[in-house]
RNA sequence: GCGGGAGUAGCUCAGUUGGUAGAGCAUCAGCCUUCCAAGCUGAGGGUCGCGAGUUCGAACCUCGUCUCCCGCUCCA
């Protein structure tokens, strides 16, 4: 598909009801996108999807639903809130970025030496430190940038009472400096602060003694969270792909240490067949092991699944092998015990029965709206073909698995009269009695209703035509084929349900 | 954050030197029509992204701002 691959899918996203900007009719908001009639039901059907194949087709997964706001230790335990507080700072000569506070500290206006670009082959320059007293611990750079607060996450804070209203009257008292101001409204801040999560991840292992003994689960097994994350992003970026509000499909499975290699490689397959099952082009999805110098700090190996995106290869859900940190931090900092028991094991040590040891994560970790973007993309063909006169036309068509179509079945009276659109209605009711998501649809011309349905992927048309007053029977039509079938009408409901239960075989025995 | 491009009807886009806002498709109604975007008649739909400024007069010129796209940069 060409560079315009991207703006077709955009395009026919707002025009049918997949996606809408944000607070449109205000100017738009920065990265942020509604999710229209159709487009809620992809999203639902992606996420459904995921939660059959994780927690309902395996004994070892279980779910949660954690809040979005959580106690702020969590976020310092998991690193989150270090670096958020902490002023940052760029170094303009080698590009690196520090913390202020751990920067070597120079008395200002000493004369300093660095290399250009920070290179061991650059050219030797030298520089005065700047009143603010210290250098780049990297290079050893005077340039630098202003300090800047540097807000991964989204900062507010709870209670009735407006926290700043006190330190504003002090401030304005006092005459305060612009760092004393600074400081003073971190310290009125600081009591009520609360932040979106970043990540839906964290919520995971700090339930991870509750939902492991609630349920007697034993290690290896699963914990798996589907929900909303935060980040302020600095940039934003192609559509869905990059906002600061998204959705997270994320599984934090335990481990017993030294048995997270094999987990890591399984849950990688597992994840990568999972995608390509809902896929027209499997081979767009790929699995790329991390370098060294990629990993996060907590992370002993990782995979990122990646989709080949109309800008190249980019990422789609990572697979990480997340080691006892979170556990282990979670621990030092809430004082519980997060280990497992392991009772049918014997203690090398004391020869004991009962092994007691801290599990390892591995984490399968997917964007559930980079996910409806990907199948979107994946499933937007345009098709040469010929119209009723022969002339040449292009067939817009969404090849959705039916798995995902928002609409499975739309029911088309063939003309809006002779009674036509009354027998459809019966029919109509069927599917809504049996739960199908289906359309009614008996505006304009046939032909145009099948290129409507064909645009939003709805994989069978069943039509209504004068010869199924007579004899009961109706023609039901194949998206991606174009061809029609004649059934009986008694048997319509059966033949979607039938046909989609043996297209999602595959997506359900996942594991 | 930096540089470049763009923003006019639901979509794709015209709009001349500053002089009453346009087309195609889509939508709706009626007629017609027995299966792949048919036809006829009519209708609805526009804060020209937003806000200032210049001007007798701004979609058009100037400034600011918001949003999107591309490239850097960044990315727990």
């Amino acid at each position: 598909m060409s560079d315009d691959h991207l703006q077709k899918v955009v395009s026919l996203a707002k025009r049918r009801g997949f996606i809408f900007q944000s607070s449109e009719i205000y100017g738009g908001l920065k990265s942020a996108y509604d999710y229209g009639p159709l487009g809620v039901e992809l999203k639902r059907n992606i996420s459904n999807a995921w939660w059959s194949s994780m927690v309902h087709a395996r004994e070892d997964v279980v779910g949660l639903d954690a809040a979005i706001f959580m106690h702020p230790k969590v976020w310092k335990a998991s690193g989150h809130l270090a670096e958020f507080s902490d002023p940052l700072v760029d170094c303009l000569n080698c590009g690196g970025r520090f913390r202020a506070d751990k920067a070597p500290q120079i008395e200002a206006g000493t004369e300093v030496t660095f290399r250009a670009g920070g290179r061991s082959d650059g050219e030797e320059r030298s520089g005065k430190v700047g009143e603010r007293g210290y250098v780049c611990p990297l290079c050893n750079a005077p340039d630098l940038s202003k300090e800047r607060q540097f807000n991964l996450m989204f900062r507010t804070s709870i209670g009735p009472i407006d926290p700043l209203e006190k330190a504003i009257h002090e401030i304005a008292r006092a005459q305060m400096g612009a760092g004393e101001i600074r400081r003073k409204i971190e310290e009125a801040l600081k009591p009520s602060s609360i932040y979106l999560r970043p990540e839906t991840a964290q919520a995971i292992f700090v339930q991870y003694q509750n939902v492991q003994q609630s349920l007697g689960m034993k290690v290896p097994f699963g914990i798996a969270q589907i929900g909303k994350a935060f980040r302020n992003e600095i940039i934003t970026e192609k559509f869905i792909f990059r906002t600061c509000e998204f959705e997270q499909m994320e599984l934090e499975f335990f481990v017993e240490p030294g048995s997270h290699e094999k987990w890591l490689e399984y849950w990688a397959e597992q994840r990568m067949s999972w995608w390509k099952n809902f896929a027209n082009s499997p081979e767009k999805f790929r699995l790329r092991p991390h370098e060294a110098d990629e990993l996060a700090h907590y992370a002993s190996a990782c995979y990122d699944i990646e989709y080949a995106y109309p800008w190249g290869w980019d990422e789609l859900e990572g697979v990480a092998s997340r080691t006892d940190y979170d556990l282990k931090k979670h621990s030092e900092e809430s004082g519980a015990k997060l280990h497992f028991f392991d009772q049918q094991k014997t203690d090398p040590a004391t020869g004991k029965a009962g092994v007691r040891f801290t599990p390892y994560v591995i984490e399968p970790s997917a964007g559930l709206t980079r996910g409806l973007l990907v199948y979107l993309l994946d499933a937007y063909a345009e098709e040469e073909g010929q119209d009723a006169d022969g002339k040449a036309k292009v067939r817009k068509v969404l090849k959705l698995h039916p798995t995902l179509s928002p609409i499975k079945a739309a029911i088309l009276p063939l003309v809006k009269k002779d009674g036509l659109p009354e027998y459809a209605r019966k029919i109509s009711k069927e599917f809504f009695d049996a739960g199908i998501n289906s359309r009614f649809d008996e505006q304009q011309s046939i032909g145009k209703r099948y290129a409507k349905h064909d645009e939003i992927g709805t994989p069978y048309c069943i039509t209504i035509d004068h010869q199924s007053k007579e004899d009961d029977t109706v023609t039901i039509r194949d998206r991606d084929t174009t061809e029609q079938r004649r059934i009986p009408a008694s048997t319509a409901v059966e033949f979607v349900t039938g046909a989609l239960s043996s297209t999602s075989a595959g997506a359900t025995s996942v594991g």
